[in-house]
RNA sequence: GCGGAUAUGGCGGAACUGGCAGACGCGCUGGACUUAGAAUCCAGUCCGAGAGGGUGCAGGUUCGAUUCCUGUUAUCCGCACCA
């Protein structure tokens, strides 16, 4: 054996063995265990010590279920359609895929380095033919169920991508890929209906092992709220307003009305003395860009002449159109209590519109408002409500109402959905025909993939078309259905779509008949331990379960959630931020691999922090795990060979460990984790020291439990133990309890809290012994006080308390 | 504006259900070994000479609070006129 730890050589001559004879073996006696990182987009800057994090970690995982008997399936794959690749093909004429393959060659290359035991004959890339033809059949099968469907209608638009932009994609009206403003354009797009499922995807999310961080995302996305749907008649005019409001409650504080610009009564109501106004207002809605909707904090709007009379009194409320009513929520129209909505308050004052207060503060008396008052009370000026709480009423109203017949109780969601073409290249195709005959018609499985044509030029236009809208021999087809002359659709499908099912396909990526055979998706779905970063919280994850719920109703899958458990890990920045290549601080991890070895990176990967919060970079903190791997290398070398009898010593030390070890695995705390296995290192080593040798199983155990974290030195050491077979193939280390009974303890005596002595005393003594020996220890401190109480917590703890 | 999270030495961070604050590591200081350096090893390292003080700040509950409660400040994240 090397007295040196020679981790260059150890670790290429492992990764090769590995290679040849992997430790990850199918096996179906074995229960399954399925860890998915999220596949990456192959980019061109290649991986940083950031992009290790999770994959270090779900590795460490996964080889942790190895070793404790499970077959598990750990793949790796490609997120290849999207952008970046497309936008260097326009600036380079290079074929996406061309770039893509080279890209996927180097970040493959960094991947090996971190030698996880991913099964590379398993690996996807959704730009396979043999793939997306699976991601299109899914588009199909939605096309018939109704869930896809055309519409024209106002989109956020990004002027630098030249490309529509789903809701997700456009948080806070800023371009989710590129950063730039969205703007609005009018389009005929593809959507999806995913607010079909959006019952599902709220209520579902309770099965869920996830952060609660990333639920609470997801169910403030969805948006649920209850209230009721009430009807107004429109004075002198047969049109009927029906509002949404989850406050019916304060119905007879209603003193005016909100259409939104784009609602369809908006130019029937309007008189003659404010058409132009009107038309003016309406037209400045309409090009306004989501942002300066969002942003313009003043409220805006135009009086229609029109009343709309309140269902409950009778009383009129003069009709207003304003932009801070959202066309596409609830029912676009409005019914404003100035008295109790911050914003009809708001928008009262600067108009000059009455103010009725229904509801006050308990045990107040009615005075004139400076802002709405939002919170709960007592109901007053409401026949139908008086005396009930604010509370109260809310909750009864909607059914009070329905009883009357004027209005019903309703849900509304935040959910829109899913705007699903996307006007670029690089995608997969939608597999779609228009005819003139036959109308939309869906290309048939057998004539599956729809595939990519060459094109000669990647450049997206401004029209809101693809640009494969320009290659007439593409878009030229015969009908499906009728065999006449029919054009393709030439939208693409966002770069969400492959990866919404990608996870199924790794079961069984090799099928031509379908997506994954049932028994492969029997045996190894759904995902058990999901890890990656949080900025996927509400995108590829709802759309994830979008997709997975909807092939469960079609009978393709037998299970409606993807991810049993999801561990989003921190970012690694570097200087405070986010490592980018622009901000050129980017730490490249195969310097680190060269000087340190793969092991002591992972390890340091892990020892940065706790996995799920962001920490900062600093190289100079690898030298300790470095170290500390230098030091068990050292530990084994020299007592290898001095095996004895186990003492009480060794076997407390050994199984404290394998206890500490697992439970803060258990817990994914890997940080503690790697300071655990320092400390109780240390531990067997005084004990080694002190006896002059220590028995081999504790020196096995150490072993064994690295083997996880750091793979090659604890094969190296495996067999330098003796043995021929895998580290992986050894089992778990069990801890027995019984050795962790000790039968002298240190008990901390405190005085007024403080702690003045230590005492070692037998683990059996009463509270009445221990309390003597306490007082003898303490004497010089007490003398002169009153005792006037004493606590003592058995194992723990003495605090006497004096005066 | 609303919602959520976080705050502990020079630094990264520990502390399980209220029970010895600062584990483990980095860095630093001193020493050993060396012609010298690197590496390694040993000792020390919250502040304070000491009594004592100390987990963002101000209170509270408790024998005892980093942990629970109230208020407050700062930072980060999510949503953003959703009626």
């Amino acid at each position: 054996m090397n007295s040196r730890y020679e981790f260059t050589e150890i670790e290429k001559k492992w990764r090769a063995i590995w290679e040849e004879n992997p430790i990850n073996k199918e096996d179906d006696s074995k229960p399954k265990y399925y860890c998915l990182d999220m596949f990456p987009y192959p980019s061109g800057s290649g991986l940083h010590v950031g992009h290790w994090r999770g994959y270090v970690l779900s590795d460490v995982i996964s080889r942790h279920k190895v070793i404790q008997g499970y077959q598990v399936l750990h793949p790796m794959g490609w997120d290849a359609f999207g952008l970046p690749a497309e936008n260097y093909a326009i600036k380079t004429n290079t074929h996406p895929e061309i770039s893509t393959a080279a890209n996927i060659a180097n970040v493959k290359r960094q991947l090996h380095e971190i030698s996880a035991i991913y099964d590379w004959d398993k690996e996807i890339n959704t730009t396979d033919k043999n793939y997306y033809k699976w991601t299109q059949w899914i588009f199909a099968r939605m096309f018939e169920k109704g869930l896809a469907y055309e519409k024209e209608m106002p989109l956020n638009w990004c002027p630098s991508c030249k490309c529509v932009l789903a809701n997700e994609e456009a948080t806070n009206g800023v371009c989710e890929r590129c950063g730039s403003q969205v703007t609005k354009k009018n389009l005929r797009q593809w959507m999806l209906k995913i607010t079909a499922y959006a019952e599902r995807l709220l209520n579902d999310l309770d099965k869920l092992d996830w952060p609660e961080k990333v639920k609470k995302m997801q169910s403030d996305w969805i948006g649920k709220s209850y209230g009721a749907e009430i009807e107004f008649k429109v004075k002198d005019s047969d049109k009927v307003i029906t509002v949404y409001t989850t406050r019916p409650d304060t119905l007879y504080g209603a003193t005016f009305m909100v259409l939104s610009p784009e609602h369809p009564f908006v130019k029937e109501i309007t008189t003659d003395e404010y058409k132009e106004a009107m038309e003016e207002y309406c037209y400045q809605a309409s090009t306004k860009s989501s942002v300066d909707r969002m942003t313009d904090k003043e409220k805006t709007g135009v009086f229609t002449g029109s009343y709309g009379i309140n269902p409950l009194n009778g009383a009129l409320a003069p009709i207003w159109v304003a932009d801070y009513v959202l066309a596409d929520y609830g029912t676009g129209a409005i019914m404003c209590v100035p008295a109790h909505d911050d914003r009809d308050f708001e928008f009262a004052k600067k108009f000059n519109l009455p103010i009725i207060q229904v509801i006050i503060p308990e045990g107040e008396e009615e005075k004139e408002l400076t802002e709405a008052y939002t919170g709960d009370g007592v109901i007053i000026n409401s026949p139908l409500f008086n005396g009930m709480t604010a509370f109260e009423a809310k909750a009864k109203a909607p059914m009070l109402l329905e009883e009357k017949g004027l209005g019903k109780k309703t849900v509304n969601y935040k959910l829109r959905d899913w705007v699903f073409s996307r006007q670029r290249y690089w995608g997969e195709p939608i597999p779609l025909v228009h005819c003139p005959h036959c109308g939309t018609v869906v290309v048939p499985d057998d004539q599956l993939p729809v595939e990519l044509p060459e094109v000669e030029n990647y450049k997206p236009t401004d029209t809101g078309e693809s640009p494969l809208a320009a290659i007439d021999s593409w878009v030229n087809t015969t009908c499906p259905k009728c065999g006449g002359p029919a054009k393709r659709e030439t939208n693409t499908m966002p770069q969400w779509a492959g990866s919404s099912w990608y996870f199924l396909r790794y079961t069984d990526p090799h099928n031509n008949e379908a997506l994954a055979s049932k028994e492969a998706l029997k045996k190894w779905a759904p995902v058990d331990m999901y890890v990656g970063g949080i900025e996927h919280a509400v995108l590829h994850l709802l759309y994830a379960r979008f997709y997975t719920k909807f092939l469960h109703d079609i009978g393709v899958v037998d299970f409606d959630e993807p991810f049993t458990k999801l561990f989003n890990q921190g970012m690694i920045n570097k200087d405070g931020a986010k490592m980018s290549k622009s901000k050129g601080n980017v730490v490249s991890p195969d310097e680190l691999v060269e000087k340190y070895g793969c092991d002591s990176l992972r390890m340091y990967e892990l020892f940065v922090g706790p996995p799920e919060v962001d920490s900062e970079w600093d190289d100079s903190g690898i030298d300790g795990v470095f170290r500390y791997l230098n030091k068990v290398w050292k530990f084994v070398e020299s007592y290898k060979d001095k095996d004895m009898a186990p003492t009480k010593d060794s076997e407390f030390a050994k199984n404290k460990m394998i206890y500490e070890i697992d439970s803060r695995l258990a817990a994914l705390t890997m940080n503690t984790v790697v300071s655990g296995f320092m400390e109780y290192t240390n531990k067997l080593i005084d004990v080694a020291k002190a006896q002059g040798g220590i028995d081999r199983s504790a020196i096995e155990a150490l072993v064994v439990l690295l083997a996880p974290f750091t793979p090659h030195i604890a094969e190296e050491l495996w067999h330098e133990l003796g043995h021929e077979t895998s580290v992986f193939e050894a089992g778990w280390p069990k801890c027995d309890e019984s050795k962790l009974v000790v039968d002298e303890i240190v008990i901390p005596l405190q005085i007024n809290g403080k702690v003045r002595e230590n005492i070692t005393v037998s683990a059996s003594l009463s509270k009445d012994e221990v309390m003597a020996k306490a007082k003898e220890a303490l004497a010089s401190r007490l003398e002169g006080k009153t005792i006037v109480k004493e606590i003592y917590v058995p194992g723990k703890i003495l605090n006497i308390v004096v005066k």
